[in-house]
RNA sequence: GCCGAUGUGGUGGAAUUGGUAGACACGCUGUCUUGAGGGGGCAGUAGCAAUAGCUGUGCCGGUUCAACUCCGGCCAUCGGCACCA
């Protein structure tokens, strides 16, 4: 055996790693191009606002994706690994107002900063295709975008309550609001009626819950409910209520089956209707309104008033009285109902405080003894005419049928999803390429005239919107008719820039597109790595955009990602590491202390990926030693390596299948389960056997060697430094192939004596070794030869024997 | 209230198709090495009990020769939505 190059005796990361992320950056390893020949793989981590500091939440998650993107290329694949910079946004105006800097600068100083962070991580990226959303090259393509939208009607301008953040100042979308209060100020959230500009995702929800199906295979259960929830489809009909000759109302029900249970009809406060009704009614439905804007969480009591109007039942022909009532949501379905207070709670609760009748339709067959006033499950119909005796659900079909027959309504769904509205009144973001030109038009800008850039000649000092409030930027003249024209100072939403940034990352740098071809080789994403906090928000908009992409004829795939990974979060002593916990753990300390692929190895072992992982100081000290001990069982091997000549021929096949079954078992984990923590068992049970083996000295050091070069192979994916030294320093040739994942050998995977465990009626009361080759016959009878086990057969009959092939012998007796 | 997920030693967790529960690690105990500390080695570590044996994967029941795994019913924890008709 020769050795090539010297090895030191004493594992020091902070020696090796530099050296090998320089020789990785500056010769470009991970660089990536289309190759037909090879099967494409897109791995990609949610990629980071440049806060200024990496945090562990951030180590996990692009640890994950590298250590899936390495593996990948090993077994041969052609992999996409990028990473880029979600850089607009308040955080970078909030500190340019606090340090009297610009955000550029601040944005920029930030990247740099955590750019040279994920170097020391070690990270594989193809840095060539480092995309940063602040750059006009970027947004000009979400301008133009814009303008394509805007021309199909598929973004629009409306006056509207909207979701108003009075620390951050500026409009919320209803994603953004969780709990009542903005998701980064934490504010509680007021309703305001302003002008702003949304984009028509209502037009998408019915495919984008639809494909949830295609997709739920690979996505986590939790996600996809989240989203299902979140766009909140519903089934059931449309009726209308005559009013007079010429008015109706329109309500929605998702119960037709308690259309005989109408006692009563409820409106929102802002319908139509209320128009045409008495001063004292229009003036409570305001003092509603109200109500309303001024918070938006919190119950009230429930609260209405009598219309005088009477809307004529459509089957029974009975006069139904209407009231605006305030438990009834503007905006959603047709904003009234019919109400039936026998079987629906608020309802009841109204018809109760206005001594409107309860008249009973569906009878509880689970409780027929209960009187509860109020049954909102399904049963069987009464005091419904020609529909009596129908169970609930026949009888929603047949009504809906005969309702539609005599053209009383008609069979109808509703969603829950709302516009997103996409405008921000704030500076650090994307421009939106529309103005208003003197003679009272809204038009889009020419594309000629794109990117619309933010101007960098900023005052801060000055309370408000700080384009709105530019001395010159936002005075223009029109392209076509040379008109003076005023621009929208709103800027687009930062979720805009990220809801396409997964396909830019295809074509990074193309000039004349904004998703080149290249795009449809490598979309979809095979693998999506990220925190569940964007399941509706960053998840919902990003499939929505994929859409509108395809819609352009951009793309050609439905979904931007065909697997999705929520990895869970970095906690310490119980909580979210935070400043204000003072529980944080700075990554770059603990690399300078033990080097990256300790830290790479403690998260990566420490839990399941979705699983939250607690911080621990000692679990990182032991995967330190692990890492040492790999290093030093290295040196020996290199330097002790001996050539034994009467070997123990049983030894070596023991190595030799616990190898190839470590190989078999972390292939999988790593490719199909992607269970990453069972990787790391497996590979310190297989070191620890290696280990176990020298000790022995039964087997000759080469097959010692070839097992440790091998599990050198199969641990490189998570801690690629450690292993590309050894490799170097030991002459591990297929770290060096574009394919040098291992195989195993299927000759050793299993051996000639087998473990049996013999039970006797389910109880194991015998472990044996056996031959392979034993008949079936052979190992009952075996079986029941052992006196341990002829102990609990006593003189009772064997009923049967149950043999599972190479696992077990139950002896059923009784 | 609705929807969903999860429940295994002191701790993180493993058990992939119903077939040896607790792999791998952390921690702890004993012990050896050292002047001491660190580091390292060896042995032990689900509970009760004596080495026999019994019990044990949130609880109750069921299916099965066999259940952490499947089915029914509870309980607890976590997450999402929440006047959505």
């Amino acid at each position: 055996m020769k050795l090539v190059r010297k090895m030191k005796k004493i594992y020091n990361p902070a020696e090796i790693e530099k050296k090998i992320q320089d020789y990785w950056y500056k010769n470009k390893i991970f660089k990536v191009e289309i190759d037909s020949k090879k099967n494409k793989f897109y791995c990609l981590s949610m990629f980071p606002y440049p806060s200024g500091k990496l945090h562990m939440g951030h180590v996990r998650n692009y640890t994950i994706s590298d250590v899936i993107a390495r593996y990948h290329r090993m077994i041969g694949d052609n992999v996409l690994h990028p990473i880029g910079w979600d850089a607009f946004g308040l955080p970078a105006e909030n500190a340019a107002i606090e340090n009297n800097l610009s955000p550029k600068d601040w944005t920029n100083s930030n990247i740099n900063k955590m750019k040279n962070q994920l170097k020391l991580l070690g990270f594989s990226y193809d840095w060539d295709r480092e995309i940063l959303t602040c750059s006009p090259e970027y947004y000009k393509w979400e301008q133009w975008f814009f303008i394509k939208l805007f021309k199909k009607g598929l973004v629009y301008k409306k006056e509207s309550l909207v979701n108003w953040d009075p620390i951050d100042k500026t409009v919320l979308a209803n994603e953004q609001v969780i709990d009542g209060k903005g998701w980064r100020s934490g504010a509680n959230i007021e309703k305001k009626k302003i002008s702003q500009w949304f984009i028509k995702i209502t037009d998408y929800s019915q495919e984008l819950l639809k494909n949830l199906e295609v997709i739920k295979e690979f996505w986590p259960d939790n996600v996809i409910n989240m989203q299902k929830n979140w766009i909140g489809e519903s089934n059931g009909m449309e009726l209308v209520f005559k009013i007079s000759v010429e008015k109706n109302i329109n309500v929605f029900t998702t119960r037709p089956d308690t259309l005989f249970g109408v006692t009563f009809i409820a409106i929102a406060a802002d319908h139509d209707l209320i128009d045409q009704c008495d001063l004292s009614i229009k003036k409570f439905s305001r003092s509603i309104l109200n109500e309303m804007n001024e918070k938006s969480s919190s119950k009230k009591e429930i609260n209405g008033v009598f219309t005088g109007l009477y809307g004529i039942h459509p089957v029974t022909n009975k006069k139904i009285p209407v009231y605006v009532a305030n438990y009834i949501l503007t905006g959603y379905g047709t904003g009234a109902i019919m109400g039936v207070p026998a079987h629906d709670y608020r309802d009841y609760e109204f018809a109760k405080k206005y001594n409107i009748e309860i008249v009973k339709v569906i009878k509880n067959l689970d409780h027929l003894d209960h009187k509860d006033d109020v049954y909102t499950g399904e049963g069987i119909l009464i005091n419904s005419d020609k529909f009596n005796g129908f169970n609930s659900k026949d009888a929603s079909k047949s009504i809906i049928k005969f309702i539609e027959d005599n053209s009383f309504g008609k069979i109808a769904k509703n969603y829950k999803l709302r516009d997103w509205g996409i405008s921000r009144q704030r500076y650090w973001g994307c421009p939106i390429p529309i103005i208003y030109r003197e003679d009272g038009m809204m038009i889009p800008v020419d594309e000629s005239e794109l990117p619309i850039k933010l101007p960098d000649d900023i005052d801060f000092s000055v309370s408000g919107n700080p384009l709105d409030n530019h001395p010159t930027w936002k005075y223009t003249t029109c392209f076509k008719k040379g008109l003076k024209a005023v621009r929208e100072t709103d800027t687009l939403d930062t979720f805009f820039e990220s809801s396409w940034y997964q396909a830019r990352f295809c074509t990074p740098n193309d000039p004349d597109n904004m998703v080149g071809e290249d795009a449809n080789y490598w979309l979809p994403v095979d693998v999506y790595i990220g925190g569940i906090e964007h399941a509706v928000l960053h998840l919902l908009y990003a499939r929505f955009f994929h859409k509108l992409l395809r819609d352009e004829g951009i793309l050609k795939s439905n979904e931007p990602f065909k697997s999705l990974i929520t990895q869970g979060m970095v906690l310490k002593d119980g909580s979210k590491m935070s400043k204000s916990k003072g529980n944080i753990v700075d990554p770059e300390n603990l690399i300078e202390k033990y080097g990256s692929d300790t830290v790479r190895l403690f998260v990566i072992f420490a839990a399941p990926i979705e699983n939250s992982l607690e911080w621990s100081d000692h679990g990182v000290e032991g995967c330190y030693k692990f890492l040492n001990k790999l290093w030093l069982t290295g040196y020996k091997i290199k330097n002790e390596l001996y050539v034994k000549n009467n070997q123990d021929l049983i030894d070596e096949k023991k190595l030799k299948i616990i190898l190839n079954k470590t190989i078999m078992k972390v292939t999988d984990d790593y490719g199909k389960r992607i269970s990453l923590n069972t990787v790391v068992s497996s590979c310190m049970e297989l070191l620890n056997n290696i280990l176990k083996f020298m000790e022995l000295g039964t087997i000759d050091g080469r097959e010692i060697l070839h097992a440790y070069k091998q599990l050198i192979l199969i641990l490189n994916p998570i801690t690629p430094h450690i292993c590309y030294e050894i490799s170097n320093s030991m002459n591990i040739e297929e770290m060096k192939l574009t394919e040098s994942w291992p195989k195993a050998n299927k000759n050793f995977i299993k051996s000639d004596k087998i473990f049996i465990v013999i039970q006797v009626n389910g109880k194991i009361r015998k472990k044996t070794e056996i031959n392979i080759h034993c008949s079936e016959e052979k190992i009952k009878q075996l079986a029941l030869s052992f006196p341990e086990v002829k102990k609990y057969i006593g003189n009772k009959d064997v009923k049967k024997i149950i043999y599972i092939k190479e696992k077990l012998v139950n002896i059923v007796v009784a």
